[in-house]
DNA sequence: AAGGTTAGCAACCGCAACACA
DNA sequence: ATGTGTTGCGGTTGCTAACCT
């Protein structure tokens, strides 16, 4: 046996009334969103649950900023859209009081194109091509648009992120011998009797200063395979060095930092996200100025604290 | 003015992830 | 561990107004 199709036959369908409009609003003012499948029956409306949720979410919600998208936004857009391509709710998290159907309209019909533009402009049109100035569908516009996330040059395909909740940070003063810890990074156990310095443990929070030197605990290193950090150095969003497991690699492939301390890293077959201030946490930047370490030698020590 | 085309937007559909019993 | 129901996401379609010929 199926389950139970999502809307009955004899439901309403395609553009909502203003009276709807009205129920649905009410209805969630005084008793809250979800349980989408029993809200038109509870509310009265002649509508699939699936049909109120993307109402609610996409126009109704009174937290929705109408309106052009600014410059801002715009840039934005393009440049999460390069990071992580077509993962809308992601890059509609980022832009606050736009929905994630919105953002994909404005990429399909606008965004998209002016990308497009920009790049024939800079790169003449490959005559193999044929002739760019043909008609095209809407199908082949929105494959077009879909197919913008993969880069020209295809080294950094991107797949998708995994996030991993972190409950503790630990603040570790880096021992002076960090320049020998790379040398280390294999072997590292604390000799017996050798008194270290305490770490002080702390609930990474906003105000966690994720450039001071210390490392995120507590997430399952066995499914994370690169660990990275924020470089306090390298603004630009390239990091030194980083380990993919447990090689230590010249260059990061590529790299972005966001104002609230978020990087989302490609590397040839992963992305990854880091936020600090979300307390979250996949992987980063493991750099200190006096030279790259091992993570899981730190841990691997930090865990005799515990 | 009329018909065709394009752009923008809202909504639908199918699938996958997640939650829970 | 598994099955079922729910929710969320991304791709796609359809409608309409604006624009063009």
């Amino acid at each position: 046996m199926g389950r139970k199709p999502c809307c009955k036959d004899g439901v309403n369908k395609g553009a909502w009334s203003a009276k709807e409009d009205r129920i649905l609003t009410n209805y969630i003012k005084v008793h809250g969103e979800g349980k989408w499948r029993d809200l038109p029956k509870r509310a009265g409306l002649n509508r699939c649950g699936k049909s109120c949720r993307l109402r609610w979410l996409n126009y109704l919600r009174p937290d929705i900023k109408r309106g052009n998208f600014s410059v801002d936004e715009e840039d934005l857009i393009i440049k999460l859209h390069k990071l992580i391509g077509n993962r809308w709710s992601l890059i509609a998290g980022r832009l606050p009081g736009r929905t994630d159907n919105e953002i994909k309209n404005h990429w399909n019909c606008y965004l998209s194109k002016k990308i497009k533009a920009k790049q024939s402009h800079i790169r003449p049109q490959d005559p193999s091509n044929g002739d760019s100035s043909k008609q095209k569908n809407s199908s082949s516009q929105v494959k077009e648009a879909t197919d913008q996330a993969k880069p020209d040059d295809g080294s950094h395909p991107v797949i998708r992120t995994r996030a991993v909740r972190c409950t503790k940070f630990i603040d570790v003063p880096m021992p002076d011998a960090a320049n020998d810890s790379a040398a280390n990074a294999t072997n590292s156990v604390t000799p017996e009797g050798e008194e270290s310095q305490r770490p002080s443990l702390t609930i990474p929070n906003s105000d966690t200063n994720i450039n001071s030197p210390g490392f995120f605990l507590d997430f399952d290193t066995s499914d994370i395979d690169l660990l990275l950090m924020p470089d306090p150095v390298d603004a630009s969003g390239q990091c030194s060095s980083y380990q993919i497991n447990g090689q230590f690699q010249d260059h990061l492939p590529r790299a972005d930092h966001f104002a609230d301390e978020t990087m989302i890293v490609n590397n040839d077959d992963s992305v990854y996200e880091a936020r600090s201030s979300g307390n979250w946490m996949v992987g980063g930047l493991f750099q200190q100025n006096e030279g790259p370490m091992d993570l899981f030698t730190i841990l691997h020590s930090a865990h005799q604290y515990f």
